[in-house]
DNA sequence: AGCACGCTGTTTAGACCTAAACAAGGAGTG
DNA sequence: CACTCCTTGTTTAGGTCTAAACAGCGTGCT
């Protein structure tokens, strides 16, 4: 049967939702808003973290992007645009508050459009001396599960992601299935 | 073994670590960016579904909270607050803006603050309009894992989310041992 | 009564994002 | 060679959030 216990916020909303309007349709609710619970809390913690190493979320993703991409951390618009999952015009800038800061080099060509994005020293360092930190601070939050349910919620997670890849995803990619010439 | 297959978002940024900085502590990676990848599919598709609706995120969020409670459908900005889960300043701002559009009416004490927002008969005819549609939408976008999966998810999301809250939730609030509440 | 403190709500500054209008170049075509 | 389309990057308008400074008010202590 259900283990007795106080519903969370989740279970709160069905149990409202249930009482003020019956048939309303509550699974989702049971995934999707823990998602979203879960991702802020998250969220904001990171915000708090970094905000005492002195850098944004925005700014650690651009410049983790281009760390992990390898030497000679350099990325192009449009590939930071995939990687970041962001919009374009949230690219240009994420780039323009960077160069500000003396993290990274956007190379322009002669229209002023930039043609690369480019990891200084300075924004190298600052990856470096976070990353690591950051990452043990972000296992400790999710060690209270065990390494069995740790590695069956990333799979679960995994398979949730699929399907939503394949509704969601952008359109205009969404369309592109590998060698049908009907468009 | 491991199922060949193609690495997700996820993973890339897994496999990318170890090959740039081998020791790297990546496995928390497995669950919470993958949190953050379907919450914001999930939210990028809510925002897209309600301005099809006319109605932005923020506000659903404000009129389903008060709807939810129950007649008068009337709450303090403190319960709603809680109940939202985002800052004071984010609360009057989604009431003031609510306010101009009609949705909800705030009762002022002398001072000019407001003691209680209570819906108004058009925002609550904007509620009970979208919000099934909303959900069963939303159900629709779990549908590709089985009913057994998706109670899994939201369980194991659950045992997530109650670590979660006992780490960083409020500092003021974390030390308030269970006392009333349970109505 | 007088006063400090805490709780609540408001305001404002600063970040960040998306959507959409714009603009610059390259590729294919007549 | 001119024209058009398409891809890609920039700009701007509008909206949202948090953090922090500020303000009103009740409460308890002296």
């Amino acid at each position: 049967m259900t283990p007795p216990r106080n519903p969370d916020g989740a279970e709160r909303i069905q149990l409202a939702w249930t009482r003020e309007r019956p048939g309303t349709p509550v699974e989702s609710i049971g995934v999707i808003t823990r998602i979203w619970h879960a991702g802020k809390l998250l969220a904001d913690d990171r915000r708090r973290t970094l905000a005492r190493l002195g850098i944004d979320a925005a700014t650690l993703d651009l410049l983790s992007t281009l760390r992990r991409h390898g030497a000679p951390y350099r990325m192009t618009p449009a590939e930071l645009k995939e990687a970041c999952l962001v919009s374009a015009g949230a690219i240009s800038q994420r780039v323009a508050r960077a160069e500000t800061s003396g993290l990274v080099r956007a190379h322009r060509s002669s229209g002023g459009r930039t043609s690369a994005v480019e990891l200084t020293a300075e924004g190298h360092a600052l990856i470096e001396g976070s990353v690591d930190e950051l990452l043990r601070h972000e296992q400790a939050l999710v060690e209270h599960l065990t390494p069995a349910q740790r590695e069956q919620l990333a799979e679960l997670l995994r398979a949730l992601l699929d399907g939503l890849v394949a509704r969601l995803a952008d359109p205009r990619t969404a369309e592109r299935p590998p060698s049908s010439g009907a468009g």
